[in-house]
RNA sequence: GCUGGCGUAGCUCAAUCGGUAGAGCAGCUGAUUUGUAAUCAGCUUGUUGGGGGUUCAAUUCCUCUCGCCAGCUCCA
């Protein structure tokens, strides 16, 4: 028998080691640079601790920060050196779970001190020591009932009751100095590595995230092997902030809320209205010219067809309190569906009427927790951008490609182009006929596919009445949103026995979906805020230009311009305040608007305009008509 | 709703140990007529979120309440 192994290496290499060698000493013959930069690897697929010895032939590939689960391991490491920092700090906390999240990591821990900002940096303190003293990390096995009693002893009894719900075997658990924690693994090799990291916030979280259970308190961090992307982290919290869609809102005087009359609903000042009217009209245009036709209806319904709907049933939580309305209870709606489905009721369908696509700008008013209202983006009050669309079976399939065509290229125009497709599945205690659940569930994912999407499934993640699809799109800052929905419904058209006549002369029961591309009007500007940190593409910008005069002669030169403007269908705003240019200017690049346009003595008597474009510090000189082929090029461009 | 933090002028923020509220911006008035990111001067602005309490005295301490923010849960 030899005492040589053979590893594979993803590249298909071939290097040879001494049979018992750790996973560290094999980086160790790939290179110097690799092994310092190691923080695990997988062996045959399984990930393992560097420390782990390897005694067979096997394939090995290592984990580094950059690579795939890199940063899991690397958060969860630290997550695990900030409790032992607490520990040290505060001996009697009890410890519940630390885990690496989508940027950083967090701990939830049970100690009877409420913990403020000033503590976090004591435990950071204590950290930094823990670095310093680079104690090696090392996994022991043991089986459940001997941790059960190691945990036990400490007073760790959310470890004991996670122990209590996995399986029976061995467990394993890390030990770094007197730190011992219960965990799969794998973790760094030792706690030295943690040359960069940052406490960034406290907040309560339950117990399993179960309000009924205790809660707990939350600390959450980030770290980095680098220094300087905890520096790059950091400025993105930052950026993130500056686009805070709450503060440029009042900074371009947009939209505001008011708590003493409501929260969570919102008020359109005069240039967000601009925009929300810009975006309607576009969608009302681009949706009759895809075949839609647009619905109103009203805010207000009889309770008794939100029990038809079923609404009453499983949605009531998120509905409001009826009004008595003689001697009726109406309720205000939380969705325009049956709405649609009452005016589909009014005639008789064949089967040559469908598809039919009806859309409505449609405001919706539901209740939503007050802890969770945010700015524009969580509101009790909204106008969905909604359709339904009824269709044969046959249609399906096509109606389907034709939604998602119609919101990706939405998209697009809009200036997203990194979307996600989510599909959501048949889950269990689900209505509707199994078939029509397979036939819409097919015509979802052969759309996804003819559109070349990226898509996740969430397998029995749908809705008990109808499979989806959600589009997620990533914005500017690589944030990703949930805002298209695509969702059958085979619950309503059957509450409502819905049908058409087909060709055979019977009634048959029409496929419904519902969508919204853009999810809400408010929600979609307050990310279409975010995503282009107010400074909007020229053909929706509330104000297009802003023309400023150089000195009080040139004040009816400006008027006429403006006038003209509007009169050619463009969103001008004059600036002939007694102001000096100066301070005009300065408003206006900060007010972020397109086009700056200066008149003074020249330009007057020229008959041009000095245009100084958003984002370049030079102006150029131009005839009036060469400045509006150059917004008409911006406009078409969508630029 | 829950946990924590925070509520001072339209906005951003200050006020030592409890001593009776102030600065910049904004706004108004006037002067200035300006050439690409702030012209100058003067003036105005407050139930210190609200109620109650302790105190000679409360923005400050206590208490209740409302709201916001960060999360949890939920979600377009």
């Amino acid at each position: 028998m030899s005492d040589k192994i053979k590893i594979t290496l993803p590249d298909q290499s071939i290097k040879e080691a001494d049979k018992g060698s750790t996973v560290y000493d094999i980086t160790g013959l790939i290179g110097k640079g690799l092994q310092k930069a190691a923080l695990a690897a997988r062996v045959d697929d399984v990930p393992v601790d560097l420390s782990a010895p390897i005694d067979k032939d096997c394939s090995l590939s290592i984990i580094t920060f950059d690579s795939e689960g890199g940063r899991d391991i690397f958060w969860h490491s630290a997550s695990h050196l900030m409790a032992q920092a607490i520990r040290r700090i505060y001996p009697g906390a009890k410890l519940a779970i630390g885990p690496a999240i989508e940027s950083g990591f967090y701990y939830d821990i049970d100690i009877d001190k409420t913990l403020t900002p000033e503590d976090l940096l004591e435990i950071e303190k204590v950290m930094a020591q823990i670095v310093e003293e680079n104690l090696p990390v090392t996994r022991e096995e043991l089986s459940r009932a001997d941790a059960v009693k190691l945990f036990s002893s400490m007073g760790e009894i959310y470890k004991v009751e996670m122990l209590n719900d996995l399986p029976e075997g061995t467990v394993s658990m890390y030990r770094q100095g007197e730190f011992v924690d219960l965990c799969r693994g794998p973790h760094v090799m030792n706690t030295g590595i943690f040359k960069s990291f940052k406490l960034l916030s406290i907040a309560g979280a339950y117990w399993r995230g179960d309000e009924k259970n205790r809660m707990l308190q939350r600390i959450y961090g980030i770290a980095f092997p680098d220094p300087k992307e905890l520096k790059k982290h950091l400025d993105f919290m930052e950026e993130v902030k500056k686009r805070d869609h709450r503060r440029i809102g009042r900074e371009l005087d947009l939209f505001s809320t008011h708590e003493d009359v409501g929260g969570g609903l919102i008020y359109w000042h005069p240039k967000g209205a601009r925009l929300r009217t810009i975006i309607e009209e576009w969608w009302r245009k681009e949706h009759f010219k895809n075949g839609y036709e647009i619905l109103y209806t009203p805010h207000i319904g009889r309770s008794t067809l939100w029990e038809t709907s079923g609404h009453l049933g499983f949605y009531k939580e998120n509905m409001y309190s009826p009004m008595k309305i003689d001697d009726n209870d109406y309720i205000l709606k939380p969705m325009n569906c049956p709405f649609h489905i009452k005016i589909y009721q009014t005639s008789l369908h064949s089967y040559r009427d469908l598809p039919l696509r009806w859309a409505e700008l449609g405001t919706v008013y539901r209740y939503e927790k007050s802890g969770v209202l945010h700015g524009m983006l969580r509101v009790r009050g909204f106008t969905q951008d909604d359709a339904h669309i009824f269709c044969t079976p046959e249609q399906i399939e096509g109606e389907i490609k034709e939604v998602l065509r119609f919101s990706l290229w939405m998209w697009k125009t809009l200036g997203f182009t990194d979307i996600k497709a989510y599909l959501a599945t048949k889950p269990e205690g689900s209505v509707g006929e199994q078939s029509r659940w397979e036939t819409a569930q097919e015509s979802l994912r052969k759309a996804i596919e003819s559109a070349n999407l990226k898509v996740e499934i969430d397998e029995g993640g749908g809705a008990f009445y109808g499979p989806k699809i959600d589009l997620k799109v990533r914005d500017a800052i690589g944030r990703e949103w949930q805002m298209t929905t695509i969702q059958f419904d085979f619950n309503e058209p059957e509450r409502f026995d819905m049908y058409y006549i087909g060709e055979d002369g019977q009634k048959h029961r029409p496929y419904m979906v519902h969508r919204a591309l853009l999810g809400s009007i408010e929600r979609f500007v307050g990310i279409l805020i975010e995503h282009y940190a107010g400074r909007f593409p020229v053909w929706i910008s509330p104000v297009q230009a802003i023309l400023v005069n150089v000195s009080e002669d040139q004040v009816p030169f400006i008027n006429a311009m403006k006038s003209n403007m509007i009169d050619r269908g463009y969103r001008p705003q004059a600036d002939t305040r007694n102001e000096s240019m100066g301070y005009k200017i300065r408003e206006a690049v900060t007010q972020k608007v397109p086009y700056i346009c200066v008149v003074g003595k020249n330009e007057a008597e020229n008959g041009t305009v000095s245009v100084r474009k958003r984002g370049e510090k030079d102006s150029v000189t131009m005839s009036i008509d060469e400045f509006y082929a150059m917004m008409d090029s911006d406009i078409a461009e969508k630029r």
